[in-house]
DNA sequence: GACCGAAAGTGACGCCCCGTCAACTTTCAT
DNA sequence: ATGAAAGTTGACGGGGCGTCACTTTCGGTC
């Protein structure tokens, strides 16, 4: 159904388009998972399609960009969660916690997209990319943010520094929620205390 | 004299060997700092001392492992740093805000190596690797942070989640602090305050 | 339905990097 | 002085890179 609807809205020129798009990005999601970031080539992704190595230049200019691409997917997949959370959210505890433990669910339950978010070399080094759609989950964020200092939930304090830490804390706590095989839950409940009760000591921005 | 010393000490061949891996470490640091980790080959990082091809893998088996020495290199000097501020510290909070000033202090000073430990493509992707010595230098915080809640100063909690936050907070602060040139002392005071505020927060262990 | 121009796909090509290895040079102990 | 061991060298086969001339496919026009 939907693809005759594709097939007349789109004629089969963007149709199939956007499946080869689509089939170099799976491709390139099940090989990166395979062999690590590091180690794959774009030969190695595009022999994982039925397309010739020409075509892959007509989609992506490199493997980076096609590894932009995945992350720009999974924050696709996460951002509404998290946004959901914070709109159902009361007050800043249940910002916070809600949102950890929002993030930590997902990581749990998608560990591949994770790993393959974070490591290169598995094992060995973390990697965190920062594509267009990351970005504007991270201004949503902020913005947030900045609505509970308005609000005086949170001390008027510097939101992109609050805002790092967050992030620094959600990602690298994850990591080891993962490697010691953690609770979300109680993982969750960490890094909400922490803030919980961190938030109220910050300092107050300067003019 | 400290290379006749050496040369007497070592012999010529052990002498020859330690200023070619030298000679490589440092180049690799000056190639790396300007073309980037992910776009530099192992030919460039060759090319930029007197030594053939073969060479290199004399003394390294890849350039990850010329960048895990670069690393390595960091961590040593930074370490002792970090060990003196705790050994000084009086208590928790002497504890963590010297550990918090002394590493953004690094970090200021030292803007290319965090740039080059930190980045694969400028501006855009973020990497951590962990070395040995790396490692060992977060070992001996958590150890200094199980003895801090052995002796009542942090509440029983989860040594590794705490340090986690820590290590995550301070590279993703120390970013924000590049990014945006703040002042090391104000991006300490604001790590400080949210760990010592947060801290008597963190729930209980568990069993 | 035949025709044509544009869009997309193809894979061979030239270039460069990879890691290896046989030949060569240097060191050092005798 | 000498020979064996250690270390250096660069050429080589294998492969990935990005391009481009050529072919195929699509869809609008008559």
């Amino acid at each position: 159904m939907s693809v005759d609807l594709d097939a007349k809205t789109r004629g089969k020129r963007e149709e199939t388009k956007a499946s080869n798009r689509q089939a170099i990005i799976d491709a390139a999601r099940r090989v990166f998972a395979e062999l690590g970031y590091g180690a794959t080539t774009v030969r190695d992704i595009i022999r994982a399609t039925d397309l010739a190595s020409g075509t892959f230049y007509n989609y992506f200019k490199s493997k980076e960009e096609v590894f932009q691409a995945l992350q720009d997917e999974t924050a696709l997949r996460v951002r509404p969660r998290l946004r959901a959370e914070r709109i159902r959210a009361r007050n800043f505890e249940e910002f916070i916690s809600g949102s950890f433990r929002t993030f930590f669910d997902f990581v749990k339950n998608d560990r591949t997209t994770f790993a393959t978010m974070r490591s290169n070399h598995p094992e060995m080094s973390r990697v965190r990319i920062d594509t267009p759609e990351v970005i504007a989950g991270f201004d949503e964020l902020r913005a947030d943010l900045e609505v509970a200092i308005e609000n005086g939930v949170v001390p008027d304090t510097d939101p992109n520094l609050l805002m790092a830490s967050i992030v620094g804390v959600a990602f690298e706590v994850a990591h080891e929620m993962l490697t010691r095989d953690l609770a979300v839950e109680d993982t969750a409940k960490f890094a909400t205390a922490l803030f919980l009760g961190g938030v109220q000591a910050l300092p107050k921005r300067k003019a």
